[in-house]
DNA sequence: CTAGTTCTGCGTATGGTCTACGCATAACAG
DNA sequence: CTGTTATGCGTAGACCATACGCAGAACTAG
């Protein structure tokens, strides 16, 4: 009669619990020896020297000087070390919006923020995740983003769309360019030849008559010049503000 | 003297460049007794059941009752099959706008178009994509797309941008949506609770004097609702088109 | 018709992955 | 001191991709 009934929902993984500071260290048996965040800190390390696929559960338990199945105290699977990975990864938020920034500036800046983490830890990109956010850093850069349309006509669900708008274009538009990084890598060619070749590829292949638009876009050169990456990110960002905007205006009108 | 020089740039994965229509069987050795796309279609038979980790070389051997070994006789590596099933998993392009669709409307059924394949195999997102489009029905979709275009005053590259910002948007919308979906599938759910669950989750995480944005979308019960994800879909893909639509007002005016 | 060449199918083996299980040990509670 | 509980981790199982090499089939040249 005294349990309350479990109203949890959904059961949270050991490691999240204990990330968002629940959960204490009961008082018996031997102390331990390691602790999550030393073990996050040691896989985020290997990823940002080696790469994601570098990471494995032995990898990581030789960084740290232990047994492969030492980890498996600290994380339940590979996987829930992974969304630990991607919390510590990203980093704290960039911060609530400057005071003089309108929300259009404010939404800029927090997507140069997540654009330049991309940039530096592009490993978060193979990440398959593998549900909504839950982790405490994550759930920070929500609500950063969130305090951005604070004083805008939007209804709280259109905020959430157009957060998830920003996210979804920054994520894309980093995957491309670090594939082309890799690519290249991979390829052993310069990165700055990698778009020229690319567009010499597409064009040894295509029939005009068939990929006339194609054709056109590779009379053009456009997939043979190596555009500042830069450029493509404000043209699209600015696209997508550009329709926040209209939609703004709409309700405002 | 009669050789040209070798100006082929990357060279191409051999299965690709059938997939191209180049390359002839050599005429001598026995026959082969399976086919490049007698494969690739048994892998997407498997992905569509069991999803794209259910593809193993050897899985997809025994579909065909051959020797997993024998496969790698028609593709070089796991990848190059992976690429080759994204080509026919995507299937045929969805043709060049109709004649009475402005470029808004032909885009928009071009969106939907790939948002409806992502929905049916939604294995095509977990796919490690590995560079640029090279395969013929990957170029097909990008010529339908660029028609659509046609008409207007935008620039070649700035097609391109538009397009990449939208096959992106489908992309990562899906990529949201099969999440829950797959998530709910896991933890044994109702896909109708997930959203709710979730909600109910994040509210017990968070704290409302340092979330208090993420706690008043969550107030208004944004999260807890099961929306049409059609909706969501929609209202993004708006989004991106107003702000199109605003930059070919701007270059025509 | 025969010999040589070349390609297919595939068995074997290597080195990698994650992780279930169980044991010895360490630290506390009573 | 004894029982309980948690830790570290060795072993082993079940997968995985794929390098290599051999037997035999199908063609060509003589």
């Amino acid at each position: 009669m005294a349990a309350k009934t479990d109203d949890s929902g959904p059961v949270l993984p050991a490691a999240i619990e204990s990330a968002w500071g629940l959960r204490e260290r009961p008082p018996k048996g031997p102390r331990p020896g390691m602790s999550v965040p030393a073990i996050v800190d040691a896989a985020v390390r290997v990823a940002d020297a080696d790469g994601l696929a570098a990471v494995s559960m032995s990898r990581v338990a030789k960084e740290l000087g232990a047994a492969t199945m030492a980890l498996y105290r600290y994380v339940g699977s590979k996987d829930e070390l992974l969304m630990l990975m991607v919390d510590t990864g990203y980093g704290p938020s960039p911060g609530p919006p400057a005071p003089e920034d309108d929300w259009r500036a404010g939404l800029t800046r927090w997507a140069w923020a997540e654009h330049k983490v991309l940039r530096q830890r592009s490993w978060l990109l193979h990440v398959p995740i593998s549900g909504p956010p839950i982790t405490p850093q994550q759930l920070g850069w929500m609500e950063d983003g969130l305090r951005c349309l604070d004083g805008t006509v939007l209804g709280e669900g259109e905020k959430m769309s157009v957060l998830l708008l920003i996210t979804g274009y920054v994520r894309n538009e980093a995957t491309l360019t670090s594939q082309i990084a890799e690519g290249s890598r991979a390829a052993g060619v310069e990165p700055s030849e990698m778009m020229p070749a690319y567009g010499r590829l597409v064009a040894r292949l295509i029939d005009p008559a068939r990929f006339p638009a194609l054709h056109r876009v590779l009379r053009a050169g456009v997939l043979y010049q190596d555009d500042d990456p830069d450029d493509e990110f404000v043209f699209g960002l600015d696209r997508i503000l550009d329709g926040v905007e209209a939609l703004i205006q709409r309700r405002a009108g």
